[in-house]
DNA sequence: CTCATGTATTCTGTATACAGAAGACAGAGA
DNA sequence: TCTCTGTCTTCTGTATACAGAATACATGAG
C-alpha cells in the first residue's frame, strides 16, 4: 500500500561496522593515518566510542582492500605506499576504465557536460577535497553509465587507493593541467557514441595520470631518504 | 639464526573465520548450498561447530564478494544465479584477462606446457572438479606470471563465481571442447613473447566462454520455469 | 659485553550474553 | 471475507568476558 501524500524516509545508520569501516577508510585516505603507522583495535574502538567487535570486522575489510597489513601480533599497520603498488593499480585500472567508456559510449550514455565544467571550476579553487571529489565523480559517472555492477564493484575497490594516492601527492604539487582537457574529449567520444575513441581516450588518460603519480611518489620518496 | 638440519614447519590453522568463508565457499561453489537458499548464522555455526562470531566475519566477506546477499532481518540468501551477471561477469574478465596475458608475453614467462596437457586429460576424464581445477590453474598462472598482484587480487574475487557458474553448467553439458585448443595458443603467444597475440586471443577466449556460458543458463533457467 | 632464556605484557580471536529490529501470525473490526 | 493492527518469534548486531599467541623486556650465563 502506497501513501498519498509522499513522506520522506527517516534516515537509518547504518552497521557500526560499516561506519567504522568509511571512518578508518577516511582517516587512511586523508592521511591522518601515514602509512607505516600501527594501529590496534582498542585504540581505534575507544576513538570510535564502540566495542572491538565492530573494528575487527572493519579492518577485515581493510585488510582485504590492502589498505591495512597486518603486523604480527601487535595489531595492523597502514600500507606503505609503494611505486610499484601505484603502477600495478594503474595497470588495471586503466583497462578497466577503457571497457567503462566504451560500454558508456556504445550506450550513448546521456552524461551531463556539468561533470566536466565543475570539475575544471573546482581545479581552479585550493579545495583539495573537491578537487578529488569532482574527478571521482567524473569516473564514477562514465562506469555507472557503462551499466555493470560488477565492472562498478570492481572499481569500487581500487578507489579507495586512488583516493590516498591523489590526496598524497596533490597536497604536494597541485593537479595535473592537462586533465580536465582530456575528460572533456572523453565525454564528447562517450556522447556521441564513439565507443573506440572513448575506449583509447579513456586508456591514455589513465596511463598517463598513472605515470604522473608514480613519477612523484618516487621523487617524494626520493626526498623522504635524504631526509632520513 | 638458521637451522642447519632442515626442519619443515608445523602446519598452523588458519582463523576460524577463514575457515568458515572457505567452507561457505565451497559449499556454494560446489553447489550445496542452492541458489536462492536461505541460511542463518545460526545454523550455519552449528554446522561448523564454532560460534556464530566466525560465521557473522564469513558472512561480511562473501557478501562483499556477491556470493550472498541479505535476506532483510532473516538471514541471508544465496545469491541467484542470473544471465546478467555471468555477462557482466566475463566482460570485466575479458579485459582482466587480456590485460594478464599481455603482461605475461611481455616478461616472456616461462609457463609449463604441463598446465595445458595436464588439462586435455583431466577434461578426457568425468571428474568434474578436476576440470575446473585445471581450467583455474591455466589461468592462475598467466595471472600470476603477469607479475602484477593487484592483478591477481582482482581476479580472486571473479573466481569463486567463476567456479560456480562452471559448476553449475558442466554438471549438466559438459565442457566446450574447443578450451584447450584455445588454450595452447594462448601459451604459445605468451612463450614466443607475442603480447598482442596473447592479449586478442586471451580475450576472444573469455568472450567465448563467457558467451557459450551465458546461452547455457538461460536454457537452463527456461527448462526451470516451464517446470514451475 | 653478547647472547640465550624465561617472564611479563600486549593484543588478538572466539565464545557467550543481551538488546533491538524485522518479519510472521493471529485476532478484531468492517 | 478481507484488511488492519497488535503480539510473538526469530534473527541479527554489539558488548563484554576469556583464553591463547606473539612480541618485548629483563635477567643470568658465558
Amino acid at each position: 500500500m502506497s501513501l498519498t501524500a509522499p513522506i520522506s524516509p527517516i534516515a537509518i545508520a547504518p552497521d557500526l561496522a560499516e561506519q567504522a569501516y568509511q571512518a578508518i577508510l577516511d582517516a587512511i585516505c586523508e592521511g591522518r593515518f601515514k602509512a607505516g603507522q600501527r594501529i590496534t583495535q582498542e585504540a581505534l574502538a575507544e576513538s570510535l566510542s564502540v566495542s572491538r567487535q565492530p573494528v575487527l570486522q572493519a579492518l577485515l575489510l581493510l585488510k582485504r582492500d590492502g589498505l591495512v597489513i597486518d603486523a604480527g601480533g601487535r595489531g595492523v599497520m597502514v600500507a606503505p605506499l609503494t611505486v610499484e603498488h601505484i603502477a600495478n593499480l594503474y595497470q588495471v585500472r586503466s583497462v578497466l576504465d577503457g571497457l567503462a567508456a566504451r560500454e558508456a559510449a556504445r550506450r550513448r550514455a546521456r552524461l551531463s557536460p556539468k561533470l566536466v565544467t565543475g570539475g575544471r571550476e573546482a581545479s581552479r579553487g585550493k579545495d583539495l577535497r573537491s578537487v578529488i571529489e569532482a574527478d571521482l565523480a567524473f569516473h564514477r559517472a562514465i562506469y555507472e553509465a557503462a551499466g555493470n555492477p560488477v565492472l562498478v564493484q570492481s572499481a569500487e575497490r581500487h578507489w579507495s587507493h586512488i583516493r590516498r594516492i591523489m590526496g598524497a601527492t596533490l597536497s604536494q604539487v597541485g593537479a595535473r593541467t592537462a586533465i580536465w582537457d582530456e575528460h572533456e574529449r572523453m565525454l564528447e567520444a562517450i556522447l556521441q557514441g564513439d565507443d573506440n575513441a572513448a575506449q583509447q581516450l579513456a586508456l591514455h588518460h589513465c596511463e598517463n595520470a598513472g605515470q604522473t603519480l608514480v613519477e612523484r611518489v618516487s621523487s617524494m620518496s626520493e626526498q623522504n631518504q635524504q631526509q632520513a
